[in-house]
DNA sequence: GTCTATAACTAGATAGAC
DNA sequence: GTCTATCTAGTTATAGAC
């Protein structure tokens, strides 16, 4: 509960400071919404003054956009590079669809169950970029996925070779839909029958995952 | 972009006034999130005095209770409405799956397509029952979903015979993420292409949820 | 690069007149 | 029930000393 304080004396290299307000604010967005979060709020937990804010980052909202690149950006890589290691792979071959989707989801997953990192944050984090109101971060949110989601599709479209683009598009926001909201979920463990709590890990949930988008996507179109 | 405004010296009956400040606060969380919107924001888009909101609701949060329990309560009696009505037509045998979905699905596609009433407010409202700060709001959304949730578990069981708990637990999860993010994604209208505008409609994403979460909800457990 | 000090403004809440 | 007026506290942002 109580954010690192230190005293206002000390002082830190200006990227030690950079840091140590990147860090605090993420902390912060993740748990209270940007809109709730005050620069003092932040310049307190992070130890640093008020004026820091405004000469790293201009403004508070440039802080935001930057927070929120610096959580989806390593994601996003991450799932490009496992992508490109499934389709060099599969050679001239149609990729498998679960390899495809398992790229989407791993990077993900793994990084909301490490608790070496603030996982928590990460996956308050990860819900936010959802609902951000209408500013910078909206902006930034958007653009870091189109970008992946276009490179995603192209796979997909590959490996369900009989599904219509329209028809595509519905089912890849089902699964982005499935896989965020069960991220949000190990987030609030309150929501967690105790039993469960036990045997949730990353890999259990990757495969939980994997399997039902899967099915999911090859359903036949009609009812 | 401007919200109503009126000349403030008109005047309301208490009723009304009540009415004019959720209907305002509905709009203005959705758009912007409970912890970034002022009651000033809210009592001049409603066309009503400061201290209404004192009044009618003692306090901020206690006004934004009462805004998402006004959003959430309607959707989830029309869901138990129809599961009953599901379980009445199946007589002694077990309900189609399909039917069961359906009873969650249609009443939050059906409302998030309404263009006669706000459907864009309603879309965005929904995405923050996931994400909004842990306040009086949390604990509202919580507490009637999980009514819901118990109620639907069973009648997936009775379906799903040969699925255990565990594994049911995070499929209904994941059919959950899928409809709520495909709402969302109604919403922000910038996200769609120009193409899949068109096509888009109630009855469309209700049988393109049910045979992707119903696919989901049914496959094999291992990989 | 970092801090103190402060400008200029907005927040939520309420007492008391009407 | 509604409004005006006001309290106290907190807001972003910046100028200028160090």
């Amino acid at each position: 509960m109580a954010p690192q304080q230190e005293r206002p004396g000390e002082e830190h290299s200006p990227a030690e400071t950079r840091q140590r307000i990147l860090d605090a604010a993420e902390r912060l967005f993740a748990l209270r919404g940007v809109g709730a979060v005050s620069i003092r709020d932040i310049t307190q937990a992070a130890g640093v003054n008020v004026a820091a804010i405004n000469y790293h980052f201009k403004t508070k909202h440039g802080l935001a956009a930057e927070v929120f690149k610096r959580c989806i950006d390593p994601l996003n890589a991450r799932r490009l590079e496992l992508l490109d290691a499934v389709e060099t792979r599969a050679g001239g071959k149609l990729p498998e669809l679960e390899d495809v989707l398992e790229a989407m989801i791993r990077p993900a997953v793994e990084r909301g169950f490490d608790h070496e990192q603030d996982s928590e944050t990460f996956l308050k984090l990860t819900g936010r970029c959802l609902s951000e109101p209408n500013t910078e971060v909206e902006e930034i949110v958007r653009a870091h996925f189109e970008k992946l989601i276009r490179r995603f599709d192209a796979a997909f479209l590959r490996a369900l070779p009989d599904l219509g683009p329209e028809e595509l598009f519905w089912r890849v926001k089902f699964m982005a839909g499935a896989l965020h909201y069960s991220l949000l979920t190990c987030g609030k463990q309150k929501n967690l029958p105790v039993k469960l709590r036990k045997t949730l890990d990353a890999e259990g949930l990757i495969q939980r995952l994997v399997v039902f988008t899967a099915a999911g996507l090859r359903a036949s179109v009609s009812r």
